[in-house]
DNA sequence: AGGCACATGTAAAAGGTTACATGATTGG
DNA sequence: CCAATCATGTAACCTTTTACATGTGCCT
């Protein structure tokens, strides 16, 4: 029973607030999250399991005009779970990142292809570090910096929005001085 | 025969200097690549598969005081796959960071050992940092970043190189400014 | 004598992606 | 009426990770 990486995952999600497997589909987006992604058909395989193993518990939430959901959140062993999960020493970051494979393997004839590539991952970019935005200025909710983080509850997921935010802002400069090295060549 | 990642991670490594399994294992390996790891199995595997499919031929070379190797080099159809992978709308960026997952999930006695954690972290990035400004320093060669871009062919390598820099920085930033937010919760 | 670098593999288990499937309600 | 959002699933396939396996030569 170890390995399991995206259980660690749900269940930090889930830490804090109760949802569904649609709720979390939203958060795990590629297009939205910042450190780690899956599907909805990912999503509703782990919740399972993590039920089955006691992990979470689900509550049927009955809804008029639309259809009923499952609501899941950490029960105790869960939160054990979680706690050894932090204690250990985390796996290496891993990323798999197909636009720089392909700036790498470009060839004379590629320039073209690439800047377009390019330019399709710099409006991306910028969309997302729109999303990260709004969720911090949501978090703070008027406060200060200083004064969210010396009060808050919520410090972690706060702390990985600033990486976000950090991550987008590189990658919109990069893509811009690529584009720029790259013009003077075609 | 669509979807098959690493294999054109591959090729584009390929694609400037021939190399064996075992080379192409320290490049692709996860204290080292900035944009694609792989461990020695996989990309023994897909080098069969590869050299299957007639996208890369492999010679052995006869060694002297060690084991022979087979040192692979891309074909011509290699070429023309390679070509039409750049063509194509990447894949979005996968990310999976344990260590995010952790400040995520961390709860208020948890703060020591997500401590420990990014010490490691920051440790790791500066050491990937110094290999990442070496290699930079390889490929320019005494030359200035404008010369180099203007004659140089290996181009795309350099470009990536300037990513990782910019993003191990980063990381090594959000490490230093997150001890220290957190020093004062414990 | 022991450990690291060189050099390559097999097999099983775990994890992730894609295609298919269903059905209600809301907004334009 | 059509598209999007809400809400959940099954099955097949592909990719990645982990454990195990082997053997030489160099350096201390």
């Amino acid at each position: 029973m170890a390995g399991m990486a995206l259980r660690h995952a749900i269940l930090s999600a889930l830490i804090h607030r109760d949802a569904s497997g649609y709720d979390l589909a939203k958060v795990f987006d590629a297009a939205v999250s910042s450190y780690w992604s899956a599907t909805p058909q990912q999503l509703y395989r782990e919740l399972d399991r993590l039920s089955g193993d006691g992990l979470v518990e689900a509550r049927v939430v009955q809804q008029e005009r639309r259809p009923n959901k499952r609501v899941y959140s950490v029960t105790d062993a869960g939160r054990n779970e979680l706690h050894a999960f932090v204690a250990r020493a985390p796996r290496p970051l891993a990323i798999r990142d197909e636009l720089l494979v392909q700036v790498t393997g470009m060839g004379p004839g590629d320039v073209e292809s690439v800047r377009a590539n390019l330019a399709a991952k710099l409006e991306a970019s910028e969309a997302k570090l729109e999303i990260y935005q709004r969720a911090i200025d949501r978090a703070l909710d008027g406060r200060s910096e200083e004064e969210f983080l010396d009060s808050g509850e919520l410090i972690g997921s706060y702390l990985v929005l600033q990486r976000g935010v950090a991550y987008e802002r590189e990658t919109i400069a990069w893509c811009r001085s690529t584009l720029k090295i790259l013009a003077r060549r075609s």
